[in-house]
Order: structure tokens, then C-alpha cells, then sequence
RNA sequence: CCAGUCGGCCGGAUGGCCGCCGCCUUCGGGCGGAGGAAAGUCCGGGCUCCACGGAGAUACGGCGCCGGAUAACGUCCGGCGGGGGCGACCCCAGGGAAAGCGCCACAGAAAGCAAACCGCCUGCGCCCUCGGGCGCGGGCAAGGGUGAAAGGGUGCGGUAAGAGCGCACCGCGCGGGCGGCAACGUCAGCGGCAUGGCAAGCCCCGCCGGGAGCAAAACCGAAUAGGGGCGACACGAUCUGCGCUCGCGCAGGUCAUACCCGUCUCCGGGUCGUCGCCCGGGUUGGUUGCUAGAGGCGGUCGGCAACGACCGUCCCAGAGGAAUGGCCAUCACGUCCGGCUUCGGUCGGGCCUUACAGAACCCGGCUUACAGGCCGACUGGCGUU
């Protein structure tokens, strides 16, 4: 739908429902250093091919002020928007779980750590949940 | 110039590219978008719902010098009293201790009612080395010592030694005059001193106080389960009455059936099928509440001031798993390193440089956090004229 035929990036699905980022908790999780990244398929069944969805956390627990709280939501939220998003696999949910370091890290190395990290093969054979064989 | 006191203010700026939220739109776009504390949630209100007949009393909680300001306050302003500082100025839980109860550690002889450990003075007796000592009795509280505090303080007189015993000053108390709205101040008089402290132990007095909070609350309203109503279909046997197209229909009654519960029989209690529509209910969700207000700015007037009155002008965030961001450039500011220096500076480079901190219904305060910087008034020194 890019109307004026920029590169434009659809605005990223939000997460918003509690049971959808405990669903994702339930995925594969990858560790980087601003963050740990945590992958599970969507919850309803019709959205193979749906663009991938992002939910962001930062607790009150790691980050106690609520200044450096935004502004680490921002920045992950900006890095998503300038094309780390482009990365992630359709019909899946991303939950990135700030980390400390988050809100110190340069921008361009922020944005590459999720890069990497959404391009990484997901390793959900592994996930704990097994699935009942074929 | 140095040291200091008080009050107020700012707390990065401009531009570019890419975004986010709201409003407007002629669909091109335009406009607006965190703070002085938005924080802690400690007080006071508005607003909403709940409770409540009025008034008083009691209990509980809060407040507590006086006057004023205010919608209100535990806030603010102006005073008073006490304490600190050379001073500008700062600090004070600052009602009542002759209403009552209680407490006053340690030390000390004694901690609230007067008393006497060491002492001071003295009468009698005894001893004596003539200085005095010992015993019994009496008069004292000056001095020593303890303590936060020892029944006014200092000085003079007085005395055997002493003592408000007398006097002066200070303090205290009493009633009075004067000043002040008042807290209180002040003046002279009288009283020889009575009433130790703690109310932040209880208490007494005066004033104030329903509860919960925007996740308040109102409205619109999927699905599912359960509830009510209406309609259609389904619905055992038998009796009575009525109708008749003679097999059924309608009305009433009786007995059953199935399931559940009480351990079982007897007995007792409860529930009765399917579909559709409507009603009620109000969960996810949506809308409202939601930002024009005890509002900001400027001025005039009143007031020592807090503040008030009037006039003009402006519209200034409204998110909702929660917008206000990311990157870059230039310039301020700070700091570090190096070069030059006529010590005023100047040039180059670095900091992955912004303090504390992010609206959540809205106001008035308080408290706490805060890199760096600016302005004003005043005080005490030093220097110059």
C-alpha cells in the first residue's frame, strides 16, 4: 500500500493482550545484550501468512524510573520502525524483553542486534512444549 | 574585591530527514503536543457514586500564640513571645501543669514533701599537750558535693551561725492604669516568694471532621451459560362434562414415567423436551466523563503584605499495554588533553555530555530530588575616590 511508492514500512502489528505475550513466553527465547527476545506462533490458528506482530516489555523491576522506561520503549520501537522489523518471519510473535543496556547502547548497534536476532533461524523444535508427533 | 543572608528565574537553542498522538481540512496539507517538580501521595478542595430525617451529646481522629488572606488547608502574609547570630537574618509540637492521675533514669542524704551526707553555730558533760577532741541535746542551710532540675538570683546589711530576717536591683505573683482588634507590651503600686519539670504518658479546653475514589460514574452494547415472556412442534393412561365431521378436540381432575437428593424399602422434596423471536441482565469491547479552569499573560486601583476588585488579551497535551521519538548538522554551556600567550585569552582535538526526572480527572499547598547558570535586594569586612 505504499502510495507514494517510497520504501515505505507498514506500521508493525502491536501485541496488546496479556494472553498473547504469555503465549509468546512460551516460545524459543535468544539472548543479546540490550535485550532478550522471546518468539512464539500466533495464537489464532488462521495467520500463517499474517505479518508478524511485536510486543515490547520493560519492566519496573530491571528499569525502576519511569523516564528511562520510555525511553527505552522508544528506541526499540523506532529500531523496529527503520527496518529491524523487516527481519522477522510472517505469522509469528516477537517480544523483545528490555534489558538494562538498552538504553545506553548505540542506536545502530541496537538496531543490528535485533536484526540479528529476528533473522536467526527459530529453533521452536526445541521449545519446550513438544508437539504430539507428526 | 572577599565572606555571607534572603528572594526570584532558566534549566539547552536553531534547522534538516524519517516517524507517533490529537484537532481541523478545500484531502494538497495546516496547527498543537510533558514538568518545576509531571514525583512522593502527606494535607485541603472541586467532581462522581454510596450512606444518611433535624439538632445535640459521647466516642474516635486531626489541628492548637494572635490577627488577616483563601473555596479550603496542617498553606501563605503581617505581628507577638522565646532562642541563636557582630549583622543581614534564621529557628520554635508556641493552648492549659493552683481539675485530676502518672512519671522524673543515673548520680545523690534527699526528686515533690519537704528534708540534711559532709558542713556552720551553740548549750551541757567529760578529756586535754589549752590549739582542741569526744558524747548527748539544740539552732541553721551560707559553703562543699550529686544532678537536666535541690523550694527565687546577685549585692549590702544583719546574726552565735544563718535565713526575704531587712533593703536595693533583677525575676515571679496579684489586682490596677495606659497602648494595642488581639497575642502582648508598658507604667507605678502591693506581696517576701506561694506555683519544680514533663501535656511528644494519660488528660482538660477550643475548633474541624460521613465513606470511597476517574480502575469514581453514566451510556451503547457481541458470543456463551443461566433467567423471564410469547409462539410453533412434541407430550402416557384413565375419569367426568361439553362439542361433533364418530374419531378426535377442548376444559377440569386423578394416577403414572424419567432424572436428581436424603444409605436402602416405605415415604418425602426438587427438576421436567426442541426450535424461533422478544425482554431483562451488562462481561470483552466502544462512547462519554476528558479538559475553558478558584486558568495564563499584561495593566489600573485598594492593601505593609498574603491577596482582592476591575479592564484588556490568549486558548495552552489529552494518551489509553498508554503519543510527545530516532538520526544528523551548527551554535551556546561545562569539563579534560595539547600548542601559543603580553596571563586578559586564543587555536586544535576529545566527552559516544546534558541534572532531577515522563502528564493519566482537575485545581491550591507541603515535602523530597536536581548538572550547570542568571538576576535582584541586603549585611559584615578590606581597598579606592
Amino acid at each position: 500500500m505504499a502510495s507514494g511508492g517510497q520504501k515505505k514500512i507498514p506500521p508493525p502489528l502491536r501485541l496488546k493482550k496479556r494472553k498473547d505475550f504469555l503465549a509468546a513466553a512460551r516460545g524459543s527465547r535468544s539472548h543479546a545484550s540490550a535485550f532478550v527476545l522471546q518468539v512464539g506462533p500466533r495464537a489464532d490458528e488462521a495467520a500463517e501468512n499474517h505479518p508478524p506482530r511485536f510486543g515490547l516489555t520493560i519492566t519496573k523491576k530491571t528499569v525502576p524510573s519511569a523516564a528511562r522506561r520510555n525511553r527505552i520503549r522508544r528506541r526499540l520501537r523506532e529500531a523496529l520502525r527503520q527496518g529491524a522489523a523487516l527481519s522477522a518471519a510472517p505469522g509469528r510473535d516477537y517480544v523483545f524483553v528490555a534489558r538494562e543496556n538498552a538504553i545506553a547502547l548505540p542506536f545502530a548497534r541496537l538496531m543490528s542486534e535485533m536484526s540479528a536476532a529476528l533473522a536467526a533461524p527459530v529453533r521452536e523444535r526445541r521449545a519446550k512444549v513438544r508437539p504430539p508427533s507428526t
